[in-house]
DNA sequence: CGCGACTTTGAGCTATCTCAACAGCAGTGG
DNA sequence: CCACTGCTGTTGAGATAGCTCAAAGTCGCG
């Protein structure tokens, strides 16, 4: 897949190769296992497009015109509420769909973290593809059950964690995350703030540092420039048991 | 679809029909969609069966090997923590399919809170009608990414609102739920314990009491047996605005 | 009637939030 | 080259929403 001894694997040269059967990401995507005439299908609907850090792909209540597939960089999924509060619901990495349902209207907003390149489709386009393919609907479902599973696990966390634990289930599905998309290494990749952790985790800015700063003293965790050095991971996973 | 103007919508004398055309849940589940001969095939299937009040449906990390589509009653669908926290991430009515992910093993626990009546499918033969027919698939795929939205707008309330806020957003939703599926009411029937409202609002049994009590003095609700009367269902709203 | 399960209410406690100060660092411009 | 600015992160101290523990109230049911 990418090469991995160090976090290159989302840097600019590693941009996945215009083919669809040269992918850089296909291994982890909805196109994975779709058949050859469906990938030509994608391959012909599909533009490549770059957003900088901090611009905007969507907004929540906007008509979904177009779907995403992201290649590299890391995208942020939030809801708004009136007063300004956040709650990020999750983080996209190379391979995520965003769009799996094919609605009408965006239901949450996306902005890039960091620079970010996706492969995009218009949206009636590729829906009339899935009416075709039960292979792409076949994958489209998976995909969504799979990120289903992920917001459950995410309510327990929420609904039932203290902050450390929420933290150390962060961190820990992180990793996961990166292992699962062949990026895995001991120190994980963290572009987002503080800010972007706590409203994902529920949190307030000030209670996640505070709770980095904790599990790095004691030494559970090494904080390292845009990262963070898991040290015991084992005593990570027993904090969320 | 029912006779709606009391609560006899999900009593016993008003148990499905036996037939599928005449099933009086199809209209709000998965099998609304399907062609005829998709619904034969579910119908060749499907096995009527019942749980009574406080019966396991099934536990998380069990095979899972039957399906369920609830007919009648309401289904608490829950994670544990090691310690005996517990996270309800949904409330199963008439129409809901419990297996929607079609995976090998359940993700959540379920057991039932009413007596319940469920239209039960064998996994394996499920899924391999899935494979053949796209557009039960297709259903599937709506029905996922509808969860999918309304785990989203859950983990807004469990991340980022108050207690009242979470207890006024959890009755509105019910009551769209029930909207949803023509069994609409002022008066919400919450056959649930306050600890299970609690465990679904990341609160304790005494803040959801407490909150119930606050909205039932500043007459937005009225509490009554096996329910709450939704009186000033627009402060409600503005509540969560 | 009396028991058990659920709910309500009260009072004190604490994990997390809020507010505030400060530190590090990159970019900017004199 | 260095002051200055803005942004992110860290740390401290006090405030508070919601939790914990406890007691009493309600209701259905044998």
């Amino acid at each position: 897949m990418y090469a991995l001894t160090d976090r290159c694997w989302y840097s600019k040269t590693h941009v996945a190769a215009e083919s669809c059967t040269a992918c850089g990401v296909r291994e982890v995507s909805i196109c994975r296992d779709v058949c050859n005439d469906t990938l030509r299908d994608m391959e012909d609907m599909s533009q490549r497009r770059q957003f900088s850090a901090r611009q905007t792909l969507f907004n929540e209540g906007d008509r979904a015109d177009m779907l995403f597939n992201v290649l590299r960089g890391m995208v942020r999924l939030y809801k708004l509420l009136s007063n300004g509060r956040r709650q990020i619901v999750g983080f996209a990495l190379p391979g995520d769909f965003l769009g799996l349902a094919l609605e009408q209207t965006y239901k949450v907003s996306a902005d890039a973290i960091t620079e970010v390149e996706v492969c995009r489709f218009e949206r009636r386009a590729f829906v009339n593809c899935v009416e075709n393919r039960p292979d792409l609907l076949r994958s489209l479902h998976a995909a969504t059950s799979h990120e289903l599973e992920t917001g459950q696990e995410q309510m327990v966390l929420l609904g039932r964690r203290s902050a450390e634990e929420r933290v150390a289930a962060f961190l820990l599905a992180l990793r996961q995350r990166y292992q699962r998309i062949g990026a895995c290494d001991a120190t994980l990749w963290m572009p987002m703030t503080r800010q972007d952790v706590a409203d994902y985790c529920g949190l307030t800015l000030e209670t996640v540092s505070r709770t980095f700063s904790k599990l790095a003293r004691d030494k559970l965790i090494l904080i390292v420039p845009d990262g963070v050095r898991l040290i015991m991971i084992d005593r990570l996973q027993r904090l969320i048991a």
